[in-house]
DNA sequence: CATATATAGGATAAAAAAGTCTTTTTATTC
DNA sequence: GAATAAAAAGACTTTTTTATCCTATATATG
């Protein structure tokens, strides 16, 4: 479904979030050990989340990842889509370009729904709605 | 979604079954042209898809693949866990190995009704259905 | 039986994705 | 201002996926 970079990205932004609701910024070792993602891949990660504003950082002691308040709002697609482009809105499920409404794959009336519901859950949770949900203990994000 | 492999292999089905209903069989070199497929990686697909028993083969002048009329109730399903195993049905968004209905991830709940839709689009439709479905020319199989 | 045509199978190559390492830059704190 | 702790950046390596090539085997047909 995802490139382990999204998944990476994902469970890194939540964890984020998490460290930055309590007022505490997070290193990377920190997010890689919360996340159990391997350390210098979750570097990189961060580094182009932070160019695209998605995450805030700071260099030197006491420094780290955090989220601003209008972070918070950042999307499931919107992380999706920095990490791994337009996709997952775009691509025909058995790879045909010209793949479209009046010109469709077999399966492609088939995927509708499917894709329907994928974007629903990418465009319909954003980073606040998980940390609310976490508050109350419901989920986890390591092994 | 799916892996090349899958794509080319779903197509080859539909494929061949477009060409054995018309009682004729197909050569990997025909079935690489009409599917757009690269001839060598599709003729390993249609070889896994042989030992399997989801298409039969013949050798030699006027050989080729072609369908048997139970193989027609192929779901997509059988092909895609045929080629890329069972992980589309075992499989947590973001990776979790131990994610569960009672231990979920943090998109577990989010990720249900996609899940749904996709197993009722695997599960749902056979090369027979889409065989159907192609004798009024509605869908295309190359770009 | 000889020959041509087709699949079967294994080895190899190329490309993409995943992961690692090293150096540089920046900020903090003493 | 020196030492230190952290991110930024880029090069590099490994693994997986995708794709190609070559040889062997089987079979239909003249």
């Amino acid at each position: 479904m995802f490139s382990k970079t999204c998944e990476y990205g994902i469970k890194a932004m939540i964890f984020v979030a998490q460290n930055s609701k309590q007022g505490k910024r997070i290193s990377i070792k920190g997010i890689a050990k919360g996340t159990g993602a391997p350390e210098h891949f979750v570097a990189k990660i961060m580094q182009e989340l932070g160019r695209k504003k998605m995450v805030q950082s700071v260099k030197g002691p006491n420094g780290g990842f955090y989220l601003d308040p209008e972070n918070f709002n950042t999307s499931l697609a919107d992380i999706v889509t920095a990490l791994d482009g337009h996709s997952i809105y775009t691509d025909c499920v058995l790879g045909l370009k010209t793949c479209n409404e009046s010109k469709p794959c077999p399966v492609h009336d088939q995927y509708r729904d499917v894709k329907k519901n994928l974007i629903k859950m990418l465009e319909g949770n954003t980073i606040g709605d998980f940390n609310t949900k976490l508050d109350s203990g419901k989920f986890f994000l390591v092994n």
